[in-house]
DNA sequence: TTCTAATCTTTACATTAGAAAGATGACGAC
DNA sequence: GTCGTCATCTTTCTAATGTAAAGATTAGAA
């Protein structure tokens, strides 16, 4: 399907690896991970099946290049999503849809992702990123005193797996299988989402209120003071 | 392994099946999905490697036994966690905690749980169960006022999410290969089902809040003044 | 006891990952 | 130019897997 009649005989095919991940990501995203064999992939661009072998040192490899390339895509997709968003509930909101959506549309590049292979005990530095992209929005919510003061990866943490949870459940879980549910998808995303950061919001009033009662005799119950969580990081 | 030695020349094994299960769940916790093959499993039973044909159709119906199988001890621990607790958020925090521990323990169960195969278009009872139990304990919560009224499944689709993601993150999940976060399991672990239980409280409270303050539009001197949601200052 | 059907074995085939060694040709040194 | 050199690609081979087909064995019904 690649269209590369006109050097479809040479003996070298010249960009033989960059076609193998394009080629890689048609059967992923088609068909998920357990289809993508290195002798489909040399059957599609027209190789010989020890030919990627000169590229990828085995499947795993591959799978790791491929795995770094979702990354990539995951995190500018987040990235791209909080920047349509003014407010910092917003931004909250319109990546978990991003995240989520991510899920819905490419669930064997999640899983290609969030599931790591026996050889590969490093953690990347973007996948890091995609992380600390969610606490750079959650700061943001408490400098806007729309969250809870304190270590802001404990909100993060809940944010991260609420988010998480929800696309991993909805992209290859059961409860897209569950009829009630699947027809529901968009709606129970965003009350989802609404929720999690809700609960932020209200947290906050309840940690002013609870504050304003131990010290109600200071008669100080004016705005949130920065108090004793100065350091972070 | 199984000490069969008695009647290992038996052309009849008798109990193969329950043997294979045995032997599957061993090879599926030590070394995970990819690891668990029909020959390898004939191997360690002793028997020839078409025998377990006669009691599975196929790789993938023997996958589905399994995963009824894990989806029975699962939802049993939460409902036996859920025991050991007498408040309702207790319970909650309880439940939270077998989920996530489960998750940790058993990884491969969790893939084979929830992970459709393509095959397997139906969703078990039991797998509903799984989803309802966590419903009772939030209607639990609503009842002894800890939550905010309403459709508990908008509370329970954020829990689920929540123990699900964070599950999946440590279990799987590039999150339990960074060693900050590594060393850190069961501290975080609590702490998310915490704030996430902690939200749904004071969520209640705002609402509460915003009831009264609807209501009675007279002006309440509630210690809460600063109603910093709307612009930032 | 004999028959039948369930259970297990043997044999066979297609597909996969990967190793090993040979073929090809692009490109620089002469 | 031609002549190596070396990365790239092909051929060939081995071992493992899933699974189909047909034969062997035996428990239990008739």
């Amino acid at each position: 399907m690649s269209a590369e009649v006109t050097e479809s005989k040479n003996y070298h095919h010249g960009e033989l690896k960059a076609a193998l991940l394009e080629a890689a990501w048609e059967v992923i995203d088609a068909g998920g991970l357990d289809k993508l064999t290195m002798r489909e992939l040399s059957r599609r661009v027209g190789v010989s099946h020890a030919a990627p072998y000169h590229h990828f040192k085995n499947r795993d490899a591959l799978l790791d290049a491929l795995r770094q390339e979702a990354f990539a895509g995951f995190t500018e997709a987040l990235a791209d999503s909080g920047k349509r968003a003014r407010s910092p509930d917003k931004r909250l909101f319109e990546m978990g849809r991003a995240y989520i959506d991510f899920a819905r549309r490419y669930p064997a590049r999640m899983g290609l992702m969030f599931t790591l292979r026996p050889c590969e005990a490093e953690v990347s530095e973007t996948e890091r990123r995609s992380f600390e992209v969610l606490v750079d929005a959650i700061v943001a919510l408490q400098k806007a005193g729309m969250a809870p003061k304190g270590d802001p990866s404990r909100l993060a943490l809940l944010a991260f797996s609420a988010v998480h949870g929800f696309a991993k459940l909805w992209a290859e879980g059961p409860i897209s299988a569950m009829p009630p549910y699947e027809a529901t998808y968009e709606k129970s995303r965003d009350q989802m989402l609404r929720t999690l950061i809700r609960g932020f919001m209200s947290e906050r009033v309840l940690a002013d209120r609870e504050r304003s009662e131990t010290r109600t005799r200071a008669g100080k119950p004016s705005a949130t003071k920065p108090r004793g969580s100065g350091r972070k990081r």
